[in-house]
DNA sequence: CCACCGTTGGAC
DNA sequence: GTCCAACGGTGG
């Protein structure tokens, strides 16, 4: 039963964003060239350490090779779809260069809304993901990892010790693609799992849903925190709006259309499985 | 190989 | 000072 009383809504949010946005657009990413000769270069190591600049723009890469999963520490390069990347060069000391970037707003969007629904994605899902968003699967996978680790830092603190038994409310799976068998009961620390190979979601119990059963259901509340400011209005509507983001946060065409395209089909199905949007597929 | 978790370091 | 992507180490 239960709907719970009054689960919260992960969100701290000390610090608001608020008129910041992501701004500008970037006039990154080149077209198809960068993008083909990236692909090319999928794992490249960027003994860039000294290389020059290489303006994020250039890195268009679709990861959707395995090698980037493949690959123990792939130093994947910044990869581009992010708002900026700031490159730091590190002298020649092997050090490796710290790179941060920021998602667009469109980006964090779509994980948000992804990581309400699953918290842990498979390898497929993730480089789907990342294709669409045109981050690496290192990236997603990063960020997914992080968004975890914040939900639950955020679930430490405002949850008493009743989590003991707290077997979520649920969600509303009505696809196959969230893991019902979600018996476990998360014990502060339960959440261990391991060894899914892509395959073996055994036990990601909790992973569709844990703490913010309702609020999720309201949709991207905020869950995942921050990203979903309410700058970001449109709530769920068509692909159309998907793509808006897009835009909005300045994908440069390709992966508009990209996304676009992978929205428009049953890709986006496969994308938000449980999305409660009224996804059309006719809606391009 | 992976996830977890603490830390680092850049952006705000 | 905070936030957070990315790193590094650890354990399975």
């Amino acid at each position: 039963m239960s709907a719970d009383p009054a689960l919260p809504q992960c969100t701290p949010g000390p610090k608001a964003p608020s008129s910041r946005d992501s701004s500008p657009m970037p006039e990154i990413y080149g077209p198809e060239e960068n993008y083909a000769s990236l692909q090319m270069s999928s794992v490249q190591t960027p003994h860039a350490e000294t290389v020059s600049p290489l303006p994020a723009s250039m890195d268009l890469r679709i990861q959707d090779s395995p090698d980037s999963s493949t690959s123990p520490r792939v130093k994947v390069p910044p990869t581009s779809g992010e708002e900026r990347t700031v490159r730091k060069e590190d002298t020649a000391q092997g050090k490796k260069q710290k790179i941060r970037t920021v998602f667009f707003q469109a980006q964090l969007y779509v994980l948000n809304g992804r990581f309400q629904r699953q918290k842990y994605l498979s390898l497929q899902q993730m480089q789907e993901l990342s294709n669409i968003l045109n981050l690496s699967y290192k990236q997603v996978k990063t960020w997914f990892q992080n968004q975890r680790m914040k939900c639950k830092r955020w679930q430490k603190n405002h949850w008493p010790k009743e989590s003991k038994s707290v077997t979520q409310g649920y969600l509303r799976n009505t696809s196959g693609n969230l893991p019902l068998w979600s018996n476990q009961t998360w014990n502060s620390q339960s959440w261990s799992n391991h060894s899914w190979n892509g395959q073996s979601w055994g036990n990601h119990s909790w992973a569709s849903q844990t703490w913010c059963p309702q609020a999720w259901n309201n949709q991207l509340q905020n869950c995942g925190e921050e990203s979903l400011q309410p700058q970001i209005q449109f709530q769920q509507n068509s692909i159309s709006d998907l793509e808006s983001i897009l835009a909005t946060s300045g994908e440069s065409h390709s992966v508009i259309q990209q996304s676009a395209k992978y929205f428009s089909t049953q890709q986006i199905m496969d994308l938000f499985p449980n999305y409660s949007v009224n996804i059309e597929p006719e809606d391009v």
